[in-house]
RNA sequence: GGGUGCUUAGCUCAGCGGUAGAGCGCCGCCCUUACAAGGCGAUGGUCGCAGGUUCGAUCCCUGCAGCACCCA
């Protein structure tokens, strides 16, 4: 082995190796358990977050492997209709064009070649993080397979009365010129202005003022209200206004929306461009005015000096116009809640279209079927309730049935060119025939069409294929093989719904309601199965300091910049190469030459994996700390360095023994019987998806027992003159790394696959790698009680005389004797036991017993129960130092038995505290009290 | 406005009704033949604040403050 652990070297050896031999494939046997990766865009790049949910996937897809299951790690990219779209977009727009120029085919010919060309970045970085998953089988939400199953579930949805087409308000995204969610639409807090606008009565004896952050859309307004019981205002309900600058004449209408506290109480009503306003309209039986373009201009409805104009150009015309006509009461700063498009940055305009639905909220429909409520939506919510469906943490539960019990009807429809089709035709009256082609539109139509048929220009939400993952890429609709372009098999439906419903979902929580409920919804719908049976919701990544991450803060992170290391300027280039704004660049460059003055250092894969892992707890976010990943790429070179130990120790090949042979020394029994408690642990932190539990009780066996006891002991063992023991102990070291290779295995999957190929040999171990092998149970190793106290005697020796040293300033070459004075009989037999071992790592001549009654040098002095491990003055140690040192230890032990006083002495505690405790408590005051004694015995020796 | 979290060592975080922990940092001594990415040792916390329950509260309950996120 190389003396140091060198990831890169080491990591560019086995994923190549691991694919081609098929490793990550279902092994065809065994209980199926099937993760789904969350699909990202095919466009896209590897970020933390990714990196993040990726690790915990695969830790636990390899450790099920290794347990024998028959896992399956089903992979795929979606195809980001927005997102996707308007990268290539923005490529034409760099040429001069549109969309519009080329025309829908060569346009979405134009998508695919971008995607064929940079859609493999994101699946190559995954491979570099060392995913186990199986990529025979990777899918894209636009092949054909998956495409069908769109189709398929359409029109079902469509025949079964569960989608819709409707004339509703939408969240608009007038830069790109579609629908989007409103889970695509951030509200963002923006420093504006609440303008106070006095509307006067028709009749011109009254007015009311009212308040708004949107004057421009009163050109929509239909009414004004006020709350029902605001005595100001009632004496106005029912009487009319006249809409300034409009001349429309609108009523006083009453409304229990209305918040009497707010503003002056009265608000105008815009049902065409407030989600609000559109409920109260509806209400009272208003028609919606519509006032803007699609690109939010005003339209054809505005008066006729505002008409083209963009809404904040009509904003000011109309501000200034109010101003003029004496009718602007108040202009205040205020802050409000802007509704931002997550994908153009474009202040979404809430807009009457025609788009498609998902029912999700009808009880029944018309003719007595049931409606989206029954059918889809409270099934969804049933997966949960019933506990099919379990989210850990758990109370990530209320958010998604809360979430359920308020959804609204689901918009489908995008007005884009890139994504699935709709299959729905419409003949020249306007009337809709759906079906999987236009074939089977008129093969179900009711009606015969009226001329010519022509397909529905939309595209479906991006979601609605995601929606489908758990069962579409298993290979529903078909009930034959899916073949991908190279005539391979990569799905089939008869023998893969085995792996549905999946075992765990892993996901973050911004996607509970995009995605999670979508899935559970159409997976109960079609298959009648739960998607998955466990939801482990992630917590999302931030940086060190809790901020998110952002390219325009520049504290974005590339996990490959963490595994390969990145140099100062390369960073800084990278980092500010796609900020426009120069003031935004300089801070972001000021702040990256801050904070990695030196770039970054190459810590690998393993070791970002572990801080992962270590990161993991149920906290919801966690703060990405680079100085604890280097910490665990320290953890990764003393595994490797343990490693060697073990190995330069182990000889030629095999290590002489066989299985049966038992440890022969206390130190093995007690490595092992801690090996066999820490792997007890780790199968509980599986369970509970506590990977940060888990990876800590393996740094600390690894370190702590492993390293610091385990391997120190055996160097007396191998060295001494008892051959048995040091053949013992060599197989030892080799049995019990060789378990730790495989626990760490699902964690850092190279450095042990790395090392688990040169111990092989020494077990006769013939599998073809470490994932290979069974994971590491508990009841693999023995456990001994006895050893265990044995060894934690040695090792309150062993600290005590190493205190002495260092407090006392002795180098830690120098040689000292080393005296036994007073303790019990089973100190005698563990002195003589442990005699070589305590000479050999505490630098001490043959330990030496003082009869009682003998004389005895002044010593500085360590207590261990009532024995008192003493080190001789003489030349070594300053007297009152030593005196110092062992007042303020008596000062310390004497503090803890007043503490148990109290508490022993307290009628209350000792009757009402469990047994258990009280008890507890009676033997630690006895054990202070030994120990105390001993002190006090030592400082009467001293003077 | 409604909801959900969080507040523990200098920093990043675990913990939990019964002796406050880890990593990193800091301090001291050591290049001891697996590892200086190391070894040994030390320092460091009235567990956000105020009440309550309890024999006992960092932990449970209530209120408050600050921070974060989600929904309207």
């Amino acid at each position: 082995m190389e003396k140091s652990f060198e990831p890169a070297e080491i990591e560019s050896r086995w994923y190549a190796r691991w694919e081609a031999s098929g490793a990550f494939k279902p092994s065809g046997h065994g209980d199926p358990y099937c993760i789904l990766l969350p699909p990202p865009n095919v466009t896209g790049t590897l970020h933390m977050g990714h990196a993040f949910q990726q690790t915990v996937m695969d830790m636990l897809v390899r450790h099920q492997r290794m347990r024998g299951l028959n896992t399956l790690w089903q992979v795929g990219t979606d195809h980001a209709g927005i997102a996707t779209q308007k990268i290539v977009e923005n490529q034409l727009a760099t040429e001069g064009k549109t969309r519009h120029d080329l025309g829908r085919k060569a346009f979405v010919d134009r998508v695919w070649q971008w995607k064929e060309q940079s859609g493999s970045t994101i699946t190559h970085q995954m491979r570099r993080l060392g995913v186990a998953a199986d990529w025979s089988r990777e899918r894209f939400t636009m092949d054909e397979g998956l495409s069908a199953a769109v189709r398929k579930v359409f029109v079902e949805w469509y025949r079964a009365g569960l989608i819709y087409r409707g004339n509703r308000l939408v969240n608009w995204d007038p830069a790109l010129g579609t629908a989007v969610s409103d889970l695509e639409v951030n509200n963002v807090e923006r420093d504006g202005h609440m303008w106070s606008i006095r509307y006067l009565t028709t009749d011109g004896k009254d007015s009311v003022v009212v308040a708004t952050t949107r004057p421009e859309t009163m050109l929509g307004d239909v009414a004004v209200a006020v709350h029902p019981e605001d005595a100001r205002y009632a004496h106005l309900v029912g009487k009319t206004l006249m809409l300034p600058l409009v001349g429309r004449e609108i009523p006083v209408i009453a409304d229990e929306y209305v918040d009497r506290e707010f503003g002056t109480g009265c608000v105008k009503i815009t049902p065409a461009h407030d989600f609000n306003d559109y409920a109260v309209g509806a209400r009272h039986g208003f028609a919606p005015i519509t006032i803007f373009t699609l690109g939010a201009k005003v339209n054809a409805n505005g008066p006729e000096k505002y008409r083209g104009l963009d809404r904040y150009e009509a904003r000011k015309r109309i501000v200034a116009d109010l101003d003029a006509a004496g009718l602007l009461v108040e202009i205040k700063d205020h802050k409000l809640q802007v509704p931002v498009s997550q994908r153009s940055e474009a202040v979404i305009e809430p807009m009457l279209t025609d788009q498609w639905f998902v029912d999700l909220t009808r009880d029944t429909l018309p003719d007595g079927r049931p409606g989206g409520r029954r059918a889809i939506t409270e099934p969804a919510l049933d997966a949960v309730q019933s506990g099919a469906v379990k989210f850990v943490p758990e109370n990530w539960t209320t958010t998604y049935m809360h979430w359920l019990d308020n959804i609204q009807d689901w918009c489908i429809s995008r007005q884009l060119w890139w994504g699935h089709q709709i299959p729905a035709w419409y003949d020249e009256a306007g009337n809709i025939f759906v079906g999987e082609d236009e074939a089977d539109a008129r093969a179900h139509a009711a009606t015969a069409p009226v001329g010519a048929l022509r397909q529905d220009e939309d595209v479906l939400d991006t979601w609605f294929s995601s929606a489908l993952w758990p069962f579409s890429t298993l290979g529903w609709p078909l009930d034959r093989p899916v073949k991908n372009a190279h005539g391979d098999t990569v799905a089939n439906w008869a023998t893969d719904k085995v792996f549905l419903p999946s075992a765990v979902l892993v996901t973050g929580f911004d996607i509970i309601f995009f995605w999670v409920a979508r899935m559970v919804m159409t997976t109960k719908y079609f298959t009648g199965e739960v998607p998955f049976r466990e939801v482990y919701i992630n917590a999302i990544v931030r940086d060190a300091e809790g901020q998110k991450m952002s390219k325009s803060k520049g504290n974005t992170l590339d996990p490959l910049d963490l595994i390969d290391g990145i140099e100062l300027e390369p960073l800084v280039t990278k980092s500010t190469k796609s900020l426009l704004i120069p003031q935004v660049r300089d801070k972001v460059e000021k702040r990256i030459r801050k904070t990695y003055p030196d770039g970054i250092k190459p810590i690998g894969t393993d070791a970002l994996r572990f801080t992962f892992a270590a990161l993991a707890s149920y906290s919801r976010t966690i703060n990405f700390d680079l100085k604890r990943a280097e910490g665990y790429k320290a953890f990764c070179n003393k595994l490797w360095n343990a490693a060697r130990f073990v190995l330069l120790n182990s000889g030629d090949s095999g290590c002489g023994i066989g299985d049966s042979k038992k440890p022969v020394t206390e130190a093995e029994r007690w490595i092992l019987t801690r090996l066999s408690q820490t792997l007890a642990e780790v199968e509980g932190h599986f369970v509970s998806y506590r990977f940060d539990h888990l990876a800590q009780a393996l740094y600390e066996f690894v370190w702590n027992e492993y390293c610091d006891w385990f391997l120190e002991l055996s160097k007396p063992a191998l060295n001494g003159n008892d051959a048995a023991a040091a053949a013992s102990t060599r197989y030892t070291l080799l049995v019990v790394l060789e378990a730790v290779l495989r626990a760490l295995h699902p964690v850092i999957p190279f450095i042990t696959e790395e090392i688990w190929k040169d111990v092989a040999p020494h077990l006769a171990l013939t599998e073809s790698g470490v994932l290979a092998r069974p994971y590491p149970r508990a009841d693999e190793f023995a456990r001994d009680d006895a050893a265990t106290a044995e060894i934690e005697w040695f090792k309150a020796v062993l600290s005590g005389v190493r205190k002495i040293r260092s407090e006392m300033n002795i180098a830690p070459g120098k040689v000292i004797p080393l005296l036994l004075a007073d303790g019990e009989a089973g100190d005698r037999t563990r002195a003589t036991k442990f005699a070589e071992q305590i000479a050999f790592l505490a630098r001490t001549e043959a330990p030496k017993w003082i009869t009682p009654s003998a004389a005895e040098p002044a010593s500085a002095a360590a207590v261990v129960g009532s024995l008192r491990v003493l080190i001789p003055l003489a030349g070594l140690i300053d007297l009152d130092a030593e005196k110092a040192r062992l007042a303020k230890e008596i000062a310390r032990v004497a503090g803890e038995i007043k503490k148990c006083e109290g508490k022993l002495g307290n009628a209350n505690f000792v009757a009402h505290a469990p047994a258990e405790v009280v008890a507890q408590e009676r033997q630690r005051i006895a054990d202070w009290n030994t120990q105390l004694a001993a002190l006090r015995e030592q400082a009467a020796k001293l003077g």
